[in-house]
DNA sequence: AAGGTGACCGGCC
DNA sequence: TGGCCGGCCACCT
């Protein structure tokens, strides 16, 4: 829905894709990284309007503790997981396996 | 315009 | 990381 720019959720999409292959981040680094880390939350909101694009990988985004808690929203069920262990990346029981040790510190783009 | 909601996080028990 | 509570901010009805 193009109702306007919608700054936020696009920067939550930049960050997003600025996630490289076979790792993950959570909204709280992400919300940091906007400059509001206490409005995690709305970043996990902006990943629910990020289904709608192809470029945002939501399934690399999980909260702090590596569990895949937006699973929900994906088309079926195991679908997040499929696509986190294409990636290289351990998931068992909603839960991403050496979460730390996969983890990407999210970066705003050099310059736009 | 106001209220409710949400894929969260951090703190405390 | 087990569970509950408060906060925080934008979106939706």
């Amino acid at each position: 829905m193009e109702t306007s720019d919608d700054n936020f959720f696009e920067r939550v999409y930049v960050v997003a894709r600025q996630i490289p292959f076979g790792k993950i981040t959570s909204y709280g680094a992400i919300a940091k990284v906007l400059g509001s880390a206490r409005s995690a939350r709305m970043v996990g909101w902006a990943m629910n309007a990020s289904h709608n694009l192809e470029d945002v990988p939501a399934h690399r985004v999980v909260n702090r503790k590596g569990l895949l808690t937006g699973k929900h929203h994906f088309d079926g069920t195991n679908l997040m997981q499929q696509l986190l262990e294409s990636e290289g990346i351990k998931v068992v029981d909603n839960q991403i396996v050496d979460f730390d040790k996969h983890f990407w510190e999210p970066k705003l783009p050099s310059k736009e």
